[in-house]
DNA sequence: AATCGGACGTGACAGATGTCATGATTCTTT
DNA sequence: AAAGAATCATGACATCTGTCACGTCCGATT
């Protein structure tokens, strides 16, 4: 949490305490890394970036506050020395394209052998990308999000329970409209139900 | 992962393999604490524990092969030396009350502190329960789990998405007699729909 | 022997859901 | 200026869902 000298220098960011102690812990075990900041969640991350000018952020993305994703292009725009490595428990080709989009530089699943974290973070800092390749390839002939922003608003509390009327309510349509939507998302993405396609769209990273 | 000088010798079993081997860095920077063995699922961990007789195993719940729940069931028959710490993402009641009943002697939340999981791994070695507070308290008040084994399993696959008569041919029913259990879920929990009713009852770890 | 709960069924009905055709409006791109 | 996509709407229709009343059968408890 100190000097680097000429350690390569790195903030976590994870909202589970636990994993996130025991992530500094891994990565302090290796002797040319240096773990000079913790963050339970995206906001505290860029204050600590702010102080520490860090090398490679390693983050989560489900956070409270501001997720892994839009802290990625946070750091881009307000920090572009400090590289971004989102470590994550979903393999959802949304997520990743949306990482990238991001300028993440990396990409890593959190079911990888624990020895990747340290290799992801010296090659991130060498400049190099690191994506996990199972993924990219899945990324790739999964083609992008095919919902528009409105039919994602009503897919997401139709995955809630919610029923049309009341989602019609909540976003002031008529309940037709929102059964229309909720038709469209449904062919999109070939489901057979509402359910069906909630969770075709979350496994995806779409929601 | 070898001698154990009067240390406490635990075990981490943990299907991320990033977690798994963070966790095993934290615990090994406590200087009374020795990790003599990691496993990626139930299963494994049941021939190390065999192998190693560790003093406490630290175990997820949501694994592959073996869930943490019926591996602390097993670690309490034929290993009973060997107490059992649960250290799980849920602060599902559902799971507590199981995890209990299966002998478990601790159950933490990975969004705690890191230091916790050294402090309940001394005491349960102690012989000292160790259980958050604030789950046990929701635990009592929300009562046990209302369902029955048939409503459990339709209730299951209607959160999946399939129909009344999908459920019905897989199940070898009715349509209505499924359709009448769905009817008895959704009132027992006081869902608003079979959606609803899946969403409640996955978060209590019912299902 | 009587009671109770779980499993399973039918029939009927109201309301929710999914589909389709068809159209208006607006904004962007070519 | 024309074409395309997204937003929003209505009406109509078939199907699915949720509820209720009412049963049967079985095994465990009293």
């Amino acid at each position: 949490m100190r000097e680097g000298n000429g350690k390569i220098r790195v903030i976590v960011a994870e909202d589970q305490g636990m994993v996130l102690g025991a992530l500094a812990a891994l990565l302090e075990t290796e002797p040319d890394i240096a773990v000079c900041g913790k963050a339970a969640n995206g906001r505290e991350a860029l204050t600590v970036i702010a102080k520490q000018k860090p090398d490679v952020l390693v983050t989560d993305i489900e956070m409270p506050e501001m997720t892994g994703l839009t802290l990625a292009a946070e750091v881009r725009q307000r920090h572009p020395q400090t590289r971004v490595v989102i470590l994550t428990t979903f393999a959802r080709p949304g997520y990743l394209r949306r990482a990238l989009d991001a300028g993440a530089k990396g990409y890593l699943l959190k079911d990888r052998p624990a020895a990747e974290l340290a290799e992801a973070v010296r090659r991130v800092h060498r400049g190099l990308r690191v994506v996990d390749p199972d993924l990219a390839a899945e990324a790739w002939d999964s083609g992008p999000d095919p919902l528009t922003e409105r039919e994602r608003q009503i897919l997401w509390r139709a995955g809630e329970g919610k029923s049309s009327l009341e989602i019609a309510e909540e976003l002031r349509l008529s309940e037709g409209t929102v059964r229309n939507y909720l038709s469209e998302a449904i062919s999109k993405l070939g489901a057979a139900n509402r359910i069906d396609a909630a969770r075709i769209a979350r496994a995806k990273g779409w929601l």
